[in-house]
DNA sequence: CGCGTTTGACCCGCGC
DNA sequence: GCGCGGGTCAAACGCG
């Protein structure tokens, strides 16, 4: 992902893909700074959310925006909105005193040039100010995690003490396992388990080319599926980590034994949440305890693509829909396919990643690190363990209390994940890899969050007011919350995202 | 006619 | 071994 910070047409390139805006820092910032990020979904989401009111920009921002995004001549100069916008009276230096003899044409193009001139040194004064905290914010998060990570680090190689040597403990498997560049590689054990995603009996063939597919979101995306979760047989006897890690590579989207599910609550009307994916029902069941039939779908996208869900109606309040992810897609997505997919594989990977072995209570640890790493995650994901798959579930139906607790959080929380991430957490890796940035296995809670507003436009507040305190707008004290740059806490009101006077806004791209 | 959905049958794992 | 429940298959059906 990518985030574009857009000032006046410059954009300053931090990370991510998608799109969304940040419209108006305005009181502190002149309205012609647009902090871009984008756009996780498509059009037609992002205009629901803005009619759903949870993007209150104004109908001046909107102008804006949509002049940006029109791309025509007429408004692809800059960028820059100048006539709606004067500038104050002390614009800078640049400005010289124009000939009276010039055409007013020239007049007109050589302030307008003088305005950008100024505007552009303005912002990207700004644009450092806030860079600068981003870089305090960063520092002190890493530092953090490294304190962290020292201590557990202590922790493992008391208990690794204790078994074979030269057989890797469980921590330093994880840690390797985390700074693998790739997507998280959950440790494959020995014995590969038939690989088939349950396609367990033979009379069910399963097309040979299934198992030369070489799954593409696997090799760019964590994992959904774990191969298996004991500690291997294979690798105590010397085997090459990296075959390991391709047969994992090659089998994991179809374990037949722990395959991770992640579920996710939403509130909906619709029969199915939109995902962005293209989806074929092929069987559906009362299941026991539930009045509502439970649907199942099998990915469409393309042919063999293991990944499948179920929706279900929430039996205690059937306006919830439970949408239950599994496997991951073989296949390249669309954007706004992209985000679930992420949301799911990472949230799956999360979970699966403290489940190296068949301990379930070692899964506690890893989705704690989820769970405590954010203000959102400790109330909208659940965890169970017990079932017979892994589940993690997000729960997207709580926004109320999503606000609050990001209102209260105490401590530094980076709510967009920029730089480390809940995901990364378990592993708890040491040395250089710990502090390379924006990796792509690390952008889970940003995937969860994208999740949370795909399915719950009313989350986009929360979102705002995260990105608000992490942006850290140049003299900004928010009122409230006081002070703390890196602190979240914004005074939003849960039930009224408009906050005329933070004027942080959001819209979905 | 092709494609997607429906629905009953079947398979499998698990608990008793 | 048996029954139950979850998950999947595939023929039948409906729709454009």
């Amino acid at each position: 992902m990518r985030l574009l910070i857009t000032c006046s047409g410059t954009q300053l390139k931090l990370d991510r893909p998608h799109k969304m805006q940040l419209l108006r820092f305005e009181d502190r910032i002149e309205p012609t700074c647009t902090i871009t990020e984008v756009d996780f979904f498509s059009q037609d989401h992002r205009r629901a959310v803005a009619e759903a009111g949870a993007s209150p920009a104004s109908p001046k921002d909107h102008q804006r925006e949509e002049e940006e995004e029109e791309d025509s001549p007429a408004h692809g100069l800059t960028g820059i909105n100048i006539g709606l916008n004067p500038l104050p009276s002390n614009t800078q230096a640049g400005q010289s005193v124009i000939a009276e003899n010039e055409k007013p044409e020239n007049k007109v193009q050589i302030l307008t040039l003088q305005r950008e001139l100024s505007q552009v040194n303005e912002e990207n004064r700004r644009l450092r100010s806030m860079l600068d905290q981003l870089t305090k914010s960063y520092t002190a998060l890493h530092t953090q995690l490294l304190h962290v990570m020292q201590q557990r680090e202590v922790h493992e190689i008391r208990q690794g003490q204790d078994g074979k040597s030269g057989v890797p403990s469980r921590g330093e498997l994880l840690a390797h396992q985390f700074m693998e560049p790739g997507p998280t590689r959950l440790l494959n054990t020995g014995e590969r388990q038939d690989d088939d995603d349950g396609e367990h009996s033979s009379s069910r063939n399963k097309s040979s080319s299934d198992r030369g597919v070489v799954p593409f979101l696997q090799r760019h995306l964590p994992h959904v599926d774990a191969s298996s979760e004991h500690m291997s047989p294979s690798l105590e006897e010397g085997k090459s980590p990296t075959l390991m890690q391709e047969r994992s590579t090659d089998t994991a989207s179809e374990a037949p034994c722990r395959r991770a599910r992640v579920s996710v609550r939403a509130r909906s009307d619709a029969p199915m949440i939109n995902d962005g994916c293209q989806w074929r029902k092929y069987g559906q069941k009362m299941a026991k305890g539930n009045p509502c039939p439970r649907a199942y779908y099998r990915c469409t996208m393309a042919i063999g693509c293991p990944v499948r869900k179920q929706v279900q109606r929430c039996a205690e309040d059937k306006t919830i829909l439970v949408t239950t992810y599994e496997g991951n897609h073989n296949h390249p997505l669309p954007p706004a396919a992209t985000v679930m997919a992420n949301t799911t594989s990472s949230a799956a990977a999360m979970l699966l990643s403290g489940s190296t072995t068949s301990e379930d209570s070692l899964i506690a640890p890893a989705a704690g690190s989820f769970l405590h790493a954010s203000p959102y995650a400790s109330t909208m994901a659940a965890l169970s363990a017990s079932a017979p798959f892994p589940t993690i579930t997000l729960d997207l139906t709580q926004t109320a209390n999503q606000l609050q607790l990001l209102q209260r959080a105490q401590h530094p929380v980076v709510p967009l994940s920029m730089y480390g991430l809940p995901q990364k957490l378990p592993g708890l890796m040491v040395g250089p890899q710990a502090s390379l940035p924006f990796r792509p296995q690390q952008q889970s809670m940003v995937e969860t969050v994208t999740a949370a507003i795909t399915t719950d436009p009313n989350f986009t507040a929360a979102l705002a007011a995260a990105i608000t305190s992490v942006m850290g707008v140049p003299g900004t004290t928010n009122g409230a919350s006081g002070s703390n740059a890196a602190s979240i806490g914004p005074a939003i009101v849960p039930e009224s995202p408009q906050c005329p006077k933070s004027c942080t806004t959001f819209s979905i791209n």
